[in-house]
DNA sequence: AGCCAGAATGTTAGTAACTAACATCCCAGC
DNA sequence: GCTGGGATGTTAGTTACTAACATTCTGGCT
C-alpha cells in the first residue's frame, strides 16, 4: 500500500499550492492533476469534488463525545456549545495555521458560499446522534446540530478573515453566543 | 415593461413543472428553456443559476423589523427566535401549500444540499443588521443570524419531509430550541 | 524468477451548467 | 416612419464531473 495515500497527498498539496496562487476558481481540476503527475480522472477518484480537495470533513470524535457528558439538563443548544469547547483545546499552533490558511482561500471564492457546512455532514451527524443519545427528540437535534455548525463555520471564516487574532478566543466567543448569552 | 416579468414567470413555472415530473437533476436548463419557449441564454440572464429557479431569497422585511423591537437586554439568539415567530403568522395556505413543494424538491436532490442557507444570504444580512442595530457585536449578530437561519432551514426541510403537520408548529419548535429552551 | 489477481491509473468521449461576444429583434417615444 | 435601447437569439466556448473500457503496476504465491 502507500500509493494510494500518496497520490492522495500529492493531490492535495498541488491544489493548496495553486489555490494560494491563481485563487480557487482561477486553477482547474485540470491543472492540479497535471501538477499532481497525475490524469484528471484519478483526481476526482481521491476526491468526490474539486470542494473537497481544500476542504476535508472535520468531523472530531471529541466534540461529540463531550456533548455527550454535559449535565442532563442542559438545554441543546448549551449542551452543544459547552461540549464542543472541549474539541477546540488541543490544536496545535500548525494545524491552526493551515485552516487559516485553507479557510481564507475558501473565504475568497465566491462559488464556495456554504461550503463549510456542506463538508460538516459527518459532523452534524455525530452532533445530532449525540444529542438524541441525551434525550432530545430527533428534530430538535438536527435543527440544533446544524445551527451550531453554521454558526460556527461563520466564526471561523470572520476569524481567517480577520487579523491575526486567538482561534480559541473567536471560537469561544461564537459558541457564547450560540449558547444563548 | 411586462415582458421581462413574463418571461421570468414562464421560466419559473416551467422549472417547477418539471422538477416536479423528472426531479431536480434529472431536469436540463436546457429542457427547462425550451418548456418556456425560449433560448437557454435567457434563462440565465433571468436567474443566475439552476439553484435559484427552485429557491429565491425569501427575505421578509417583517423579520427584521420584529428582531428589532424584542426586549433590549434578550440574548441575541433569543431575540432572533422570539422576532421572527411575527413574520410566520402571516402566511396564508397557497403560499404554504407552494413552499412545500419546493422544499420537498429540494430535500430529494443531492446536489441542493445547503442551497436553502445558500440562497437565504439577503435575509440573514437583514438580521445581522437588525441584531447590530440592538447593539451587539458585528462579528456575534452574524454567527447568530447565520445559526438560526441554518437551524431554521434544517426544520422546513424536515417538515417538508414529514407528514402534513403544521408548518407554523414545525417552526415554532425549531425556534424554541434556537432560542436555548 | 516468474506468474497471477486485484487495485490503481490512464484514455476517450461525453454531459451539463454556465459565460462571452456579437447579431437581431421589437417596442416606446419622437 | 424612424430610431435607440432593452430583451432575445446564436454560436462557440470553458469547466466540473461521469461512464466505459483498456492498461499498468504491485504484492503475494509457487
Amino acid at each position: 500500500m502507500g500509493r494510494r495515500f500518496e497520490t492522495r497527498a500529492a493531490l492535495q498539496d498541488a491544489a493548496l499550492e495553486l489555490f494560494a496562487d491563481l485563487g480557487y476558481e482561477g486553477t482547474t481540476t485540470a491543472r492540479i492533476a497535471r501538477r499532481a503527475g497525475v490524469s484528471e480522472m484519478t483526481l476526482f477518484r481521491h476526491f468526490a469534488s474539486k470542494e473537497s480537495l481544500l476542504l476535508d470533513d472535520p468531523f472530531d470524535p471529541v466534540m461529540a463525545d463531550a456533548v455527550l457528558s454535559r449535565p442532563a439538563d442542559e438545554p441543546p443548544m448549551r449542551a452543544l456549545a459547552e461540549g464542543i469547547r472541549a474539541a477546540w483545546l488541543g490544536l496545535d499552533t500548525e494545524q491552526v495555521a493551515e485552516l487559516r490558511v485553507r479557510l481564507r482561500i475558501a473565504a475568497g471564492a465566491t462559488t464556495l458560499s456554504g461550503a463549510l457546512e456542506r463538508n460538516s455532514v459527518e459532523t452534524v451527524t455525530a452532533l445530532t446522534a449525540a444529542l438524541v443519545a441525551r434525550g432530545v427528540s430527533a428534530e430538535g437535534s438536527g435543527i440544533a446540530a446544524s445551527a451550531v455548525i453554521a454558526g460556527l463555520s461563520r466564526a471561523l471564516m470572520d476569524w481567517a478573515q480577520g487579523e491575526e487574532g486567538g482561534i480559541q478566543d473567536a471560537v469561544y466567543r461564537a459558541l457564547d453566543v450560540l449558547g444563548g448569552r
